[in-house]
DNA sequence: TCCATCCTCTGGACTAGTTCAGTGAGTTCA
DNA sequence: TGAACTCACTGAACTAGTCCAGAGGATGGA
Protein backbone atom coordinates (compact mmCIF):
# COMPACT_ATOMS: atom_id res chain seq x y z
CA UNK A 1 0.00 0.00 0.00
CA UNK A 2 2.70 2.14 1.16
CA UNK A 3 6.47 2.96 0.43
CA UNK A 4 9.50 0.83 0.98
CA UNK A 5 10.80 3.91 2.92
CA UNK A 6 14.56 1.84 4.02
CA UNK A 7 14.55 0.43 0.63
CA UNK A 8 12.77 2.47 -2.12
CA UNK A 9 14.25 0.58 -4.97
CA UNK A 10 11.71 -2.33 -5.26
CA UNK A 11 8.84 -0.35 -6.36
CA UNK A 12 11.26 2.06 -8.72
CA UNK A 13 12.79 -0.73 -10.45
CA UNK A 14 9.50 -2.29 -10.93
CA UNK A 15 8.18 0.49 -12.10
CA UNK A 16 11.48 1.27 -14.50
CA UNK A 17 10.88 -2.15 -16.00
CA UNK A 18 7.74 -2.21 -16.97
CA UNK A 19 7.51 1.62 -18.45
CA UNK A 20 10.85 0.29 -20.24
CA UNK A 21 8.88 -2.54 -21.45
CA UNK A 22 11.37 -4.77 -19.84
CA UNK A 23 8.19 -6.51 -18.61
CA UNK A 24 5.62 -6.82 -20.97
CA UNK A 25 1.67 -6.52 -20.56
CA UNK A 26 0.17 -9.55 -19.54
CA UNK A 27 3.71 -11.19 -18.41
CA UNK A 28 4.11 -12.46 -15.78
CA UNK A 29 6.16 -10.75 -12.02
CA UNK A 30 8.33 -13.09 -10.28
CA UNK A 31 6.67 -14.68 -7.08
CA UNK A 32 6.42 -12.79 -3.60
CA UNK A 33 8.83 -14.85 -2.03
CA UNK A 34 11.19 -14.90 -5.40
CA UNK A 35 10.89 -10.71 -4.76
CA UNK A 36 11.16 -10.92 -1.00
CA UNK A 37 14.54 -12.76 -2.14
CA UNK A 38 16.04 -10.72 -4.94
CA UNK A 39 15.55 -7.36 -2.93
CA UNK A 40 16.90 -8.60 0.36
CA UNK A 41 13.56 -7.59 2.09
CA UNK A 42 10.12 -9.87 3.92
CA UNK A 43 7.30 -10.74 1.96
CA UNK A 44 5.06 -8.01 3.84
CA UNK A 45 6.82 -5.56 2.39
CA UNK A 46 6.93 -7.13 -1.07
CA UNK A 47 3.33 -7.56 -0.64
CA UNK A 48 2.72 -4.12 0.04
CA UNK A 49 5.20 -2.57 -2.52
CA UNK A 50 3.34 -4.57 -5.27
CA UNK A 51 -0.23 -3.41 -3.25
CA UNK A 52 1.50 -0.01 -4.23
CA UNK A 53 1.89 -0.33 -7.84
CA UNK A 54 -1.21 -1.71 -8.07
CA UNK A 55 -3.13 1.13 -6.89
CA UNK A 56 -1.55 3.19 -9.61
CA UNK A 57 -2.64 0.79 -12.20
CA UNK A 58 0.62 -0.94 -13.58
CA UNK A 59 -0.22 -4.11 -11.99
CA UNK A 60 -2.72 -6.85 -11.09
CA UNK A 61 -2.98 -9.83 -9.26
CA UNK A 62 -4.83 -13.32 -10.05
CA UNK A 63 -6.13 -14.88 -6.35
CA UNK A 64 -3.18 -17.56 -6.26
CA UNK A 65 -1.42 -17.29 -9.35
CA UNK A 66 0.78 -14.12 -9.09
CA UNK A 67 1.09 -11.22 -9.87
CA UNK A 68 0.91 -9.81 -13.79
CA UNK A 69 1.87 -6.60 -15.80
CA UNK A 70 -1.67 -4.60 -16.87
CA UNK A 71 -2.07 -3.92 -20.30
CA UNK A 72 -3.20 -0.14 -21.18
CA UNK A 73 -6.60 0.84 -20.03
CA UNK A 74 -9.50 0.66 -22.20
CA UNK A 75 -11.39 3.90 -22.73
CA UNK A 76 -14.97 3.70 -21.74
CA UNK A 77 -18.10 6.08 -22.40
CA UNK A 78 -20.70 4.47 -20.45
CA UNK A 79 -23.31 7.06 -22.07
CA UNK A 80 -22.83 5.77 -25.30
CA UNK A 81 -24.84 2.70 -25.64
CA UNK A 82 -21.97 1.23 -27.68
CA UNK A 83 -22.07 -2.33 -28.54
CA UNK A 84 -18.94 -3.66 -26.19
CA UNK A 85 -17.28 -5.74 -29.03
CA UNK A 86 -17.00 -2.80 -31.17
CA UNK A 87 -15.80 -0.42 -28.53
CA UNK A 88 -12.82 -3.14 -27.50
CA UNK A 89 -12.00 -3.55 -31.45
CA UNK A 90 -11.91 -0.11 -31.97
CA UNK A 91 -8.91 0.25 -29.73
CA UNK A 92 -6.93 -2.93 -31.39
CA UNK A 93 -7.88 -4.86 -28.93
CA UNK A 94 -9.83 -8.44 -29.02
CA UNK A 95 -13.08 -8.97 -26.99
CA UNK A 96 -14.93 -11.74 -25.84
CA UNK A 97 -17.60 -12.63 -23.88
CA UNK A 98 -19.25 -15.51 -21.62
CA UNK A 99 -22.46 -16.28 -20.72
CA UNK A 100 -22.15 -17.61 -16.93
CA UNK A 101 -25.87 -17.11 -15.83
CA UNK A 102 -28.67 -16.30 -16.27
CA UNK A 103 -32.03 -16.60 -13.90
CA UNK A 104 -35.70 -15.11 -14.05
CA UNK A 105 -36.85 -13.97 -10.43
CA UNK A 106 -39.65 -11.46 -8.85
CA UNK A 107 -37.29 -8.50 -8.76
CA UNK A 108 -35.90 -8.45 -4.79
CA UNK A 109 -36.02 -4.82 -3.24
CA UNK A 110 -32.58 -3.17 -4.05
CA UNK A 111 -33.30 -4.32 -8.03
CA UNK A 112 -36.80 -2.83 -7.56
CA UNK A 113 -35.70 0.39 -6.26
CA UNK A 114 -33.37 0.98 -9.20
CA UNK A 115 -35.66 -0.19 -11.66
CA UNK A 116 -38.53 1.40 -9.62
CA UNK A 117 -40.93 -1.04 -9.85
CA UNK A 118 -43.77 -0.39 -7.71
CA UNK A 119 -45.35 -3.89 -7.64
CA UNK A 120 -43.81 -7.84 -7.37
CA UNK A 121 -42.31 -7.73 -11.47
CA UNK A 122 -40.55 -10.81 -13.43
CA UNK A 123 -37.27 -9.73 -14.40
CA UNK A 124 -34.37 -11.75 -16.00
CA UNK A 125 -30.83 -11.43 -14.66
CA UNK A 126 -27.85 -12.08 -16.90
CA UNK A 127 -24.72 -12.53 -15.53
CA UNK A 128 -22.05 -12.32 -18.10
CA UNK A 129 -18.28 -11.85 -18.29
CA UNK A 130 -16.28 -9.78 -20.96
CA UNK A 131 -12.46 -10.41 -21.23
CA UNK A 132 -9.99 -8.32 -23.22
CA UNK A 133 -6.78 -10.04 -24.86
CA UNK A 134 -7.71 -12.85 -23.28
CA UNK A 135 -7.93 -11.38 -19.89
CA UNK A 136 -11.20 -11.49 -17.62
CA UNK A 137 -11.88 -7.57 -16.91
CA UNK A 138 -15.33 -7.05 -16.11
CA UNK A 139 -18.45 -8.76 -14.26
CA UNK A 140 -21.71 -7.64 -15.98
CA UNK A 141 -25.14 -8.20 -14.25
CA UNK A 142 -28.10 -7.12 -16.62
CA UNK A 143 -31.54 -7.31 -14.83
CA UNK A 144 -34.37 -6.59 -17.54
CA UNK A 145 -37.78 -6.20 -16.77
CA UNK A 146 -39.99 -9.69 -17.90
CA UNK A 147 -42.68 -8.18 -20.49
CA UNK A 148 -40.65 -5.73 -22.64
CA UNK A 149 -38.30 -8.54 -23.46
CA UNK A 150 -40.68 -11.93 -24.23
CA UNK A 151 -38.47 -14.80 -25.33
CA UNK A 152 -35.27 -12.75 -25.13
CA UNK A 153 -33.69 -15.67 -23.10
CA UNK A 154 -33.57 -17.49 -26.06
CA UNK A 155 -31.55 -15.90 -28.30
CA UNK A 156 -27.37 -15.75 -28.17
CA UNK A 157 -26.86 -13.69 -24.75
CA UNK A 158 -23.07 -13.54 -25.65
CA UNK A 159 -23.67 -10.81 -28.09
CA UNK A 160 -24.55 -6.73 -27.67
CA UNK A 161 -27.66 -6.76 -25.56
CA UNK A 162 -27.98 -3.20 -26.73
CA UNK A 163 -28.38 -4.41 -30.45
CA UNK A 164 -30.36 -7.17 -29.76
CA UNK A 165 -32.70 -4.64 -27.89
CA UNK A 166 -32.39 -2.89 -30.84
CA UNK A 167 -33.48 -5.71 -33.62
CA UNK A 168 -35.57 -8.11 -32.21
CA UNK A 169 -37.93 -5.37 -29.82
CA UNK A 170 -36.95 -2.17 -31.78
CA UNK A 171 -35.97 -0.43 -28.35
CA UNK A 172 -33.64 2.43 -29.15
CA UNK A 173 -31.81 3.77 -25.49
CA UNK A 174 -33.54 7.59 -26.02
CA UNK A 175 -31.65 8.25 -22.26
CA UNK A 176 -29.20 6.51 -19.73
CA UNK A 177 -28.46 7.55 -16.60
CA UNK A 178 -25.13 5.83 -14.52
CA UNK A 179 -23.37 5.94 -11.27
CA UNK A 180 -19.86 5.26 -11.05
CA UNK A 181 -18.04 4.15 -7.60
CA UNK A 182 -15.02 2.87 -6.27
CA UNK A 183 -16.26 -0.35 -4.31
CA UNK A 184 -15.01 -3.77 -3.09
CA UNK A 185 -15.66 -6.63 -5.37
CA UNK A 186 -18.88 -9.20 -3.41
CA UNK A 187 -18.35 -12.89 -3.18
CA UNK A 188 -19.58 -14.07 -6.66
CA UNK A 189 -17.92 -11.15 -8.55
CA UNK A 190 -14.34 -11.40 -7.13
CA UNK A 191 -14.96 -15.33 -7.86
CA UNK A 192 -16.05 -15.21 -11.08
CA UNK A 193 -13.08 -12.42 -11.66
CA UNK A 194 -9.97 -14.29 -10.09
CA UNK A 195 -9.02 -11.94 -7.85
CA UNK A 196 -10.01 -12.37 -3.88
CA UNK A 197 -12.78 -10.80 -2.50
CA UNK A 198 -13.11 -7.22 -1.02
CA UNK A 199 -10.37 -6.24 -3.28
CA UNK A 200 -10.88 -2.84 -5.18
CA UNK A 201 -13.28 -2.70 -8.32
CA UNK A 202 -14.75 0.15 -10.29
CA UNK A 203 -18.68 -0.39 -10.13
CA UNK A 204 -21.06 1.21 -12.19
CA UNK A 205 -24.60 0.98 -12.16
CA UNK A 206 -26.59 2.06 -15.15
CA UNK A 207 -30.35 2.29 -15.83
CA UNK A 208 -31.84 2.63 -19.27
CA UNK A 209 -34.90 3.89 -20.91
CA UNK A 210 -36.74 3.50 -24.21
CA UNK A 211 -38.20 5.73 -26.54
CA UNK A 212 -41.16 6.79 -24.21
CA UNK A 213 -39.25 7.36 -21.21
CA UNK A 214 -39.76 4.19 -19.22
CA UNK A 215 -37.29 2.36 -17.71
CA UNK A 216 -36.76 -1.10 -19.31
CA UNK A 217 -33.39 -2.60 -17.50
CA UNK A 218 -30.39 -2.02 -15.43
CA UNK A 219 -27.16 -3.28 -15.58
CA UNK A 220 -24.21 -3.64 -12.56
CA UNK A 221 -20.66 -3.86 -14.07
CA UNK A 222 -17.79 -4.57 -12.13
CA UNK A 223 -14.14 -3.87 -13.81
CA UNK A 224 -11.01 -4.48 -12.45
CA UNK A 225 -9.76 -0.90 -11.90
CA UNK A 226 -6.85 -0.86 -13.89
CA UNK A 227 -8.32 -2.04 -16.99
CA UNK A 228 -10.46 0.90 -17.70
CA UNK A 229 -10.75 4.98 -18.26
CA UNK A 230 -14.21 6.71 -17.92
CA UNK A 231 -13.84 8.96 -20.93
CA UNK A 232 -16.83 11.30 -21.80
CA UNK A 233 -17.42 14.01 -24.20
CA UNK A 234 -20.26 16.04 -24.19
CA UNK A 235 -19.99 16.60 -27.73
CA UNK A 236 -20.98 13.58 -28.66
CA UNK A 237 -24.23 13.59 -27.08
CA UNK A 238 -25.07 17.39 -27.58
CA UNK B 1 -7.29 -5.94 2.42
CA UNK B 2 -8.34 -9.20 2.91
CA UNK B 3 -10.51 -10.86 5.18
CA UNK B 4 -9.78 -12.15 8.75
CA UNK B 5 -10.75 -15.63 7.75
CA UNK B 6 -9.65 -17.15 11.66
CA UNK B 7 -11.66 -14.19 13.08
CA UNK B 8 -14.03 -12.59 10.68
CA UNK B 9 -15.77 -10.46 13.42
CA UNK B 10 -14.12 -7.38 13.63
CA UNK B 11 -15.02 -6.40 9.76
CA UNK B 12 -18.12 -7.44 10.13
CA UNK B 13 -18.28 -5.87 13.84
CA UNK B 14 -17.60 -2.38 12.80
CA UNK B 15 -19.56 -2.54 9.76
CA UNK B 16 -22.39 -3.02 11.70
CA UNK B 17 -21.88 -0.44 14.09
CA UNK B 18 -21.55 1.49 11.24
CA UNK B 19 -24.55 0.64 9.77
CA UNK B 20 -26.46 0.78 12.66
CA UNK B 21 -24.97 4.18 13.42
CA UNK B 22 -23.25 3.26 17.07
CA UNK B 23 -20.22 5.02 15.40
CA UNK B 24 -21.32 8.41 13.46
CA UNK B 25 -20.04 10.26 10.21
CA UNK B 26 -16.50 12.30 11.12
CA UNK B 27 -16.07 10.02 14.49
CA UNK B 28 -12.79 8.30 15.20
CA UNK B 29 -12.31 4.60 15.21
CA UNK B 30 -10.15 3.01 18.72
CA UNK B 31 -6.56 3.06 17.72
CA UNK B 32 -4.93 0.39 15.73
CA UNK B 33 -3.49 -1.02 18.93
CA UNK B 34 -6.48 -0.70 20.97
CA UNK B 35 -8.49 -2.52 18.09
CA UNK B 36 -5.62 -5.48 18.72
CA UNK B 37 -6.33 -5.20 21.89
CA UNK B 38 -10.36 -5.43 21.89
CA UNK B 39 -10.34 -8.16 18.92
CA UNK B 40 -6.70 -10.53 20.12
CA UNK B 41 -5.13 -10.24 17.07
CA UNK B 42 -2.60 -8.36 15.68
CA UNK B 43 -2.15 -5.02 14.54
CA UNK B 44 -1.59 -6.33 10.94
CA UNK B 45 -4.60 -8.23 10.81
CA UNK B 46 -6.15 -4.58 12.00
CA UNK B 47 -4.39 -3.05 9.45
CA UNK B 48 -6.18 -5.70 6.64
CA UNK B 49 -9.46 -5.12 8.25
CA UNK B 50 -9.19 -1.90 8.61
CA UNK B 51 -7.86 -1.10 4.79
CA UNK B 52 -10.68 -3.42 3.54
CA UNK B 53 -13.56 -1.23 5.60
CA UNK B 54 -11.73 1.53 3.48
CA UNK B 55 -12.24 0.29 0.04
CA UNK B 56 -15.93 -0.74 0.95
CA UNK B 57 -15.85 3.45 1.58
CA UNK B 58 -17.31 3.04 4.88
CA UNK B 59 -14.25 4.88 6.51
CA UNK B 60 -11.18 6.73 5.98
CA UNK B 61 -7.90 7.69 7.45
CA UNK B 62 -5.68 10.91 8.34
CA UNK B 63 -2.44 10.14 7.86
CA UNK B 64 -0.86 9.43 12.03
CA UNK B 65 -4.06 10.69 13.09
CA UNK B 66 -6.38 7.86 13.09
CA UNK B 67 -9.26 6.30 11.37
CA UNK B 68 -12.86 8.03 10.51
CA UNK B 69 -16.17 6.97 9.80
CA UNK B 70 -16.90 8.10 6.10
CA UNK B 71 -19.96 10.61 5.71
CA UNK B 72 -22.52 10.04 2.73
CA UNK B 73 -20.50 10.11 -1.00
CA UNK B 74 -21.51 13.39 -2.50
CA UNK B 75 -23.25 12.93 -6.20
CA UNK B 76 -20.95 14.70 -8.35
CA UNK B 77 -21.94 14.97 -12.34
CA UNK B 78 -18.41 16.33 -13.94
CA UNK B 79 -20.50 17.28 -16.94
CA UNK B 80 -23.04 19.61 -15.71
CA UNK B 81 -20.02 22.66 -14.97
CA UNK B 82 -22.17 23.28 -11.96
CA UNK B 83 -20.51 25.08 -9.03
CA UNK B 84 -18.44 23.29 -6.23
CA UNK B 85 -20.52 25.67 -3.13
CA UNK B 86 -24.08 25.46 -4.98
CA UNK B 87 -23.63 21.34 -5.50
CA UNK B 88 -22.41 20.20 -2.00
CA UNK B 89 -25.41 22.49 -0.45
CA UNK B 90 -28.20 21.54 -2.91
CA UNK B 91 -26.87 18.16 -0.98
CA UNK B 92 -27.18 19.54 2.50
CA UNK B 93 -23.43 19.63 2.79
CA UNK B 94 -21.51 22.82 4.07
CA UNK B 95 -18.52 23.48 1.31
CA UNK B 96 -15.28 25.42 1.67
CA UNK B 97 -12.70 26.31 -0.61
CA UNK B 98 -8.97 27.06 0.56
CA UNK B 99 -6.39 28.21 -2.13
CA UNK B 100 -3.02 26.79 -1.67
CA UNK B 101 -0.73 28.18 -4.28
CA UNK B 102 -0.83 30.16 -7.42
CA UNK B 103 1.55 30.44 -10.04
CA UNK B 104 2.32 31.46 -13.72
CA UNK B 105 4.29 29.04 -15.52
CA UNK B 106 5.65 27.99 -19.42
CA UNK B 107 3.44 24.97 -19.99
CA UNK B 108 5.42 21.84 -19.34
CA UNK B 109 4.59 19.02 -21.80
CA UNK B 110 2.31 17.27 -20.32
CA UNK B 111 0.37 19.87 -19.61
CA UNK B 112 0.30 21.27 -23.18
CA UNK B 113 -0.72 18.02 -24.43
CA UNK B 114 -3.97 18.17 -22.27
CA UNK B 115 -4.44 21.69 -23.51
CA UNK B 116 -2.93 20.76 -26.98
CA UNK B 117 -0.44 23.59 -27.26
CA UNK B 118 1.67 23.42 -30.04
CA UNK B 119 3.99 26.27 -28.92
CA UNK B 120 5.35 27.69 -25.82
CA UNK B 121 2.23 29.57 -24.01
CA UNK B 122 2.11 30.66 -20.61
CA UNK B 123 -0.49 29.33 -18.29
CA UNK B 124 -1.59 30.07 -14.88
CA UNK B 125 -1.89 27.11 -12.18
CA UNK B 126 -4.76 27.39 -9.27
CA UNK B 127 -4.40 24.83 -6.60
CA UNK B 128 -7.15 24.56 -4.12
CA UNK B 129 -7.98 22.31 -1.77
CA UNK B 130 -12.24 21.63 -1.20
CA UNK B 131 -13.63 20.80 2.26
CA UNK B 132 -17.15 18.82 2.74
CA UNK B 133 -18.02 19.65 6.44
CA UNK B 134 -14.93 20.54 7.29
CA UNK B 135 -13.12 17.29 5.45
CA UNK B 136 -10.61 17.40 2.94
CA UNK B 137 -12.03 15.29 0.61
CA UNK B 138 -10.20 17.09 -2.76
CA UNK B 139 -7.51 18.53 -3.98
CA UNK B 140 -8.06 20.88 -7.32
CA UNK B 141 -5.10 22.01 -9.53
CA UNK B 142 -6.69 24.47 -12.99
CA UNK B 143 -4.81 25.68 -15.34
CA UNK B 144 -5.90 28.45 -17.42
CA UNK B 145 -4.14 29.22 -20.53
CA UNK B 146 -2.59 32.89 -19.70
CA UNK B 147 -3.93 35.39 -22.77
CA UNK B 148 -7.81 34.07 -22.27
CA UNK B 149 -7.73 35.11 -18.76
CA UNK B 150 -6.08 38.35 -18.42
CA UNK B 151 -5.67 39.84 -14.72
CA UNK B 152 -7.80 36.52 -13.66
CA UNK B 153 -5.00 36.26 -10.65
CA UNK B 154 -6.37 39.35 -8.93
CA UNK B 155 -10.08 38.34 -8.42
CA UNK B 156 -11.06 35.86 -5.00
CA UNK B 157 -9.85 32.55 -6.61
CA UNK B 158 -11.99 30.70 -3.44
CA UNK B 159 -15.16 31.26 -5.51
CA UNK B 160 -16.25 29.26 -8.34
CA UNK B 161 -14.34 29.67 -10.96
CA UNK B 162 -16.91 28.50 -14.10
CA UNK B 163 -18.69 31.54 -12.82
CA UNK B 164 -15.55 33.78 -12.58
CA UNK B 165 -15.29 32.46 -16.05
CA UNK B 166 -18.81 33.80 -17.04
CA UNK B 167 -18.68 37.46 -15.05
CA UNK B 168 -15.45 38.58 -16.03
CA UNK B 169 -14.99 36.82 -19.23
CA UNK B 170 -17.91 35.47 -21.00
CA UNK B 171 -17.16 32.16 -21.52
CA UNK B 172 -19.75 29.58 -21.36
CA UNK B 173 -18.53 26.26 -21.86
CA UNK B 174 -19.70 24.84 -24.92
CA UNK B 175 -18.18 21.81 -24.42
CA UNK B 176 -16.32 19.53 -21.64
CA UNK B 177 -14.34 16.10 -21.90
CA UNK B 178 -13.40 14.16 -19.07
CA UNK B 179 -11.57 11.34 -17.79
CA UNK B 180 -12.16 9.51 -14.63
CA UNK B 181 -9.53 6.87 -13.33
CA UNK B 182 -8.68 5.25 -10.53
CA UNK B 183 -5.01 6.29 -9.10
CA UNK B 184 -2.34 6.95 -6.47
CA UNK B 185 -2.10 10.15 -5.19
CA UNK B 186 1.14 11.81 -6.17
CA UNK B 187 3.22 12.95 -2.92
CA UNK B 188 2.00 16.44 -3.25
CA UNK B 189 -1.79 15.79 -3.62
CA UNK B 190 -1.27 12.90 -0.51
CA UNK B 191 -0.07 15.87 1.79
CA UNK B 192 -2.52 18.42 1.31
CA UNK B 193 -5.20 15.51 1.58
CA UNK B 194 -3.69 14.25 4.57
CA UNK B 195 -3.12 10.81 3.32
CA UNK B 196 -0.49 8.68 2.67
CA UNK B 197 1.56 8.43 -0.31
CA UNK B 198 0.27 6.26 -3.03
CA UNK B 199 -3.16 5.50 -1.78
CA UNK B 200 -5.85 5.47 -4.00
CA UNK B 201 -7.69 8.61 -5.42
CA UNK B 202 -10.54 9.19 -8.17
CA UNK B 203 -8.80 11.19 -10.65
CA UNK B 204 -10.35 13.17 -12.73
CA UNK B 205 -9.39 15.16 -15.91
CA UNK B 206 -11.09 17.68 -17.57
CA UNK B 207 -11.00 19.94 -20.35
CA UNK B 208 -13.05 22.82 -21.04
CA UNK B 209 -14.22 24.43 -24.38
CA UNK B 210 -15.23 28.16 -24.98
CA UNK B 211 -17.90 28.76 -27.43
CA UNK B 212 -15.80 29.12 -30.41
CA UNK B 213 -14.46 25.50 -29.56
CA UNK B 214 -11.12 26.85 -28.48
CA UNK B 215 -9.73 24.58 -25.35
CA UNK B 216 -9.37 27.41 -22.54
CA UNK B 217 -8.53 25.15 -19.59
CA UNK B 218 -8.18 22.32 -17.69
CA UNK B 219 -8.63 20.84 -14.68
CA UNK B 220 -7.53 17.94 -12.78
CA UNK B 221 -9.09 16.45 -9.68
CA UNK B 222 -7.90 14.28 -6.85
CA UNK B 223 -10.78 12.80 -4.61
CA UNK B 224 -10.44 11.24 -1.34
CA UNK B 225 -12.86 8.10 -3.42
CA UNK B 226 -15.04 7.36 -0.26
CA UNK B 227 -16.28 10.94 -0.47
CA UNK B 228 -17.94 11.07 -3.98
CA UNK B 229 -19.71 9.35 -6.89
CA UNK B 230 -20.14 10.26 -10.20
CA UNK B 231 -23.43 10.39 -11.18
CA UNK B 232 -24.24 11.15 -14.94
CA UNK B 233 -27.97 11.23 -16.43
CA UNK B 234 -28.04 11.76 -20.44
CA UNK B 235 -30.68 13.60 -20.08
CA UNK B 236 -29.72 16.51 -18.65
CA UNK B 237 -27.92 17.27 -21.82
CA UNK B 238 -29.43 16.40 -24.78
C1' DT C 1 -7.10 -42.08 -23.95
C1' DC C 2 -9.06 -40.26 -20.08
C1' DC C 3 -9.81 -39.26 -15.54
C1' DA C 4 -8.67 -39.09 -10.76
C1' DT C 5 -5.12 -38.26 -7.50
C1' DC C 6 -1.09 -36.26 -5.72
C1' DC C 7 2.28 -32.76 -5.14
C1' DT C 8 4.34 -28.34 -5.78
C1' DC C 9 3.89 -23.51 -6.27
C1' DT C 10 1.22 -19.57 -5.60
C1' DG C 11 -0.88 -15.80 -2.90
C1' DG C 12 -3.92 -15.23 1.47
C1' DA C 13 -4.01 -14.78 6.22
C1' DC C 14 -1.97 -14.87 10.35
C1' DT C 15 1.39 -14.25 14.92
C1' DA C 16 4.53 -11.22 17.53
C1' DG C 17 7.02 -8.12 17.81
C1' DT C 18 10.44 -3.28 16.61
C1' DT C 19 11.57 1.28 14.85
C1' DC C 20 10.37 5.68 12.64
C1' DA C 21 8.03 10.06 11.95
C1' DG C 22 4.25 13.26 12.10
C1' DT C 23 0.28 15.20 15.24
C1' DG C 24 -1.27 17.77 18.64
C1' DA C 25 -1.89 18.89 23.36
C1' DG C 26 0.27 20.57 27.21
C1' DT C 27 4.19 23.01 29.39
C1' DT C 28 7.73 26.22 29.78
C1' DC C 29 9.81 30.53 29.48
C1' DA C 30 10.94 35.14 27.57
C1' DT D 1 0.46 36.86 26.05
C1' DG D 2 2.49 34.18 22.78
C1' DA D 3 6.01 31.58 20.69
C1' DA D 4 9.05 27.58 21.36
C1' DC D 5 9.75 23.14 23.21
C1' DT D 6 8.56 18.52 25.05
C1' DC D 7 6.39 14.32 24.90
C1' DA D 8 2.84 10.88 24.55
C1' DC D 9 0.17 8.90 20.99
C1' DT D 10 -0.81 7.86 16.33
C1' DG D 11 -0.25 5.29 11.97
C1' DA D 12 3.71 3.95 8.63
C1' DA D 13 7.04 0.78 7.68
C1' DC D 14 9.58 -2.92 8.76
C1' DT D 15 11.62 -7.96 10.42
C1' DA D 16 10.96 -12.99 10.55
C1' DG D 17 8.68 -16.27 10.46
C1' DT D 18 3.98 -20.08 10.24
C1' DC D 19 -0.04 -22.21 8.34
C1' DC D 20 -3.80 -22.51 4.86
C1' DA D 21 -6.16 -23.14 0.41
C1' DG D 22 -6.60 -22.83 -4.40
C1' DA D 23 -4.31 -23.51 -9.10
C1' DG D 24 -2.39 -26.30 -12.14
C1' DG D 25 0.97 -29.55 -13.80
C1' DA D 26 2.71 -34.33 -13.40
C1' DT D 27 1.68 -39.00 -12.53
C1' DG D 28 -0.37 -43.30 -12.77
C1' DG D 29 -4.02 -46.61 -13.17
C1' DA D 30 -8.43 -48.29 -15.55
Amino acid sequence: MRKNADNPKMKDVLREQIFGRALLPLQKLPSERELSDLFSTTRISVKDALSALETEGLIYREDRRGWFVSPPRIRYNPLSRCHFNQMISEQDRIAETQLINISTIMAPSDYAKVLELRELTEIHVIERLRYIDGRVVLFVENCLIGHFFPGILEENLTQSLTQLYQEKFKFTTSRSRFDVVPAAAPAHVAKALNISAGQQVLKICRVNYNQQGQIIDCEFEYWRPDAVMISIDSIEHI
